[in-house]
DNA sequence: TATACTTCTTAATTTAGATCAATGCACCCC
DNA sequence: GGGGTGCATTGATCTAAATTAAGAAGTATA
């Protein structure tokens, strides 16, 4: 999936920036939200549950964009942190820009399809936590992202799939 | 959330019909789909996975519009059935009323709304499956959808939260 | 080069929830 | 009324994965 048609990418209003590994770009309880379409680089956003343990929502390498769109639908703060996992080069997207007014017919058809591919994500997603077993889970993620393995610490991709950094280490040993 | 602003619901060409409760109105690989909106009754979507196992996706009541965006976005065949949980009347949409040329500006700018509003639906769903014991999981339920609990048999409660009918029914016993 | 993080692996123990199995209700319909 | 069929409950057992706890290996820092 491939979000190089993003409309807003050309906008010029928008802020091409570059930072470093680490940089937190949205934390939780904030407002007034941007969306961040990645030139280069690799981000992610993450939940920390009432015990205190993180949840990877999604990634975004190249040509994706991120950004906690529920909070901005439902208009309250986000319950999302985004950072940077290498050095990145992204834009920064005011969120409005996806349904603003000012937008030309075919601006909003295209966005139309970015949030329809989200919606499928998200529902294959859905499915995957409820029905597959860890073993799964990781041959689905190999299958979807053949190129993130190598870019991203293994406890972060179990956290993805909704299991343990010790569980993903004993998948990979058997399945060799 | 509510759909009531859905434009494609005065669209004349949508067929508006009554369908009995068990009624199948989609089944695993069919293509061509279409999305419904439910204008009285209850509708749900399921897949059944490789043990044989159903897992509901979403319930649809009064005023919410149901369909498998994902086989549409990506152009496969369907992994969902849907049917009627109670007496039904509901209108048939093309799927591609969603992004279709013809549309106007604010009908484009209303389904990006619905889309958005679908974003968010289906996160809250992740991060709950990713975080959530059963117990915490009912207790949402509950709150997101106070008046289906109602209508429903238990068992496909459990299925949509991911546990087991006994799993839940302990639940509730214990919260007395 | 030494020191300290980070990440990954391995193994022992625990646990939430699944599975299995039996029983109890309702509501049908013949 | 009697016998299904479909759901919910309860309890006993089982299991996949979490938790806990060391180390090992890799990488960055000083």
């Amino acid at each position: 999936m491939s979000h190089s048609d993003f409309l807003l990418v050309d906008d010029p209003s928008a802020q091409k920036t570059l930072f470093k590994k680490g940089t937190v770009l949205q934390n939780k309880g904030d407002v007034h939200l941007k969306a961040f379409y990645i030139k280069k680089g690799l981000v992610r956003s993450y939940t920390i549950d009432s015990k205190g343990k993180q949840h990877v929502f999604m990634f975004a390498p190249e040509e994706w964009i991120i950004g906690d769109i529920e909070a901005y639908q439902y208009e309250h703060p986000t319950e999302l942190f985004i950072d940077c996992l290498e050095d990145t080069e992204l834009i920064k997207l005011k969120m409005d820009h996806l349904d603003q007014d000012h937008l030309s017919h075919d601006q909003l058809k295209k966005n139309l399809r970015l949030l329809g591919r989200r919606v499928g994500l998200l529902q294959r997603r859905v499915l995957m936590l409820m029905s597959a077993t860890a073993g799964e889970r990781y041959a689905l993620f190999l299958k979807d992202y053949p190129l993130l393995p190598n870019r991203i610490p293994q406890y972060m991709i179990a956290s993805y799939l909704g299991i343990t950094p010790e569980a993903l280490s004993k998948i990979r040993g058997q399945k060799t």
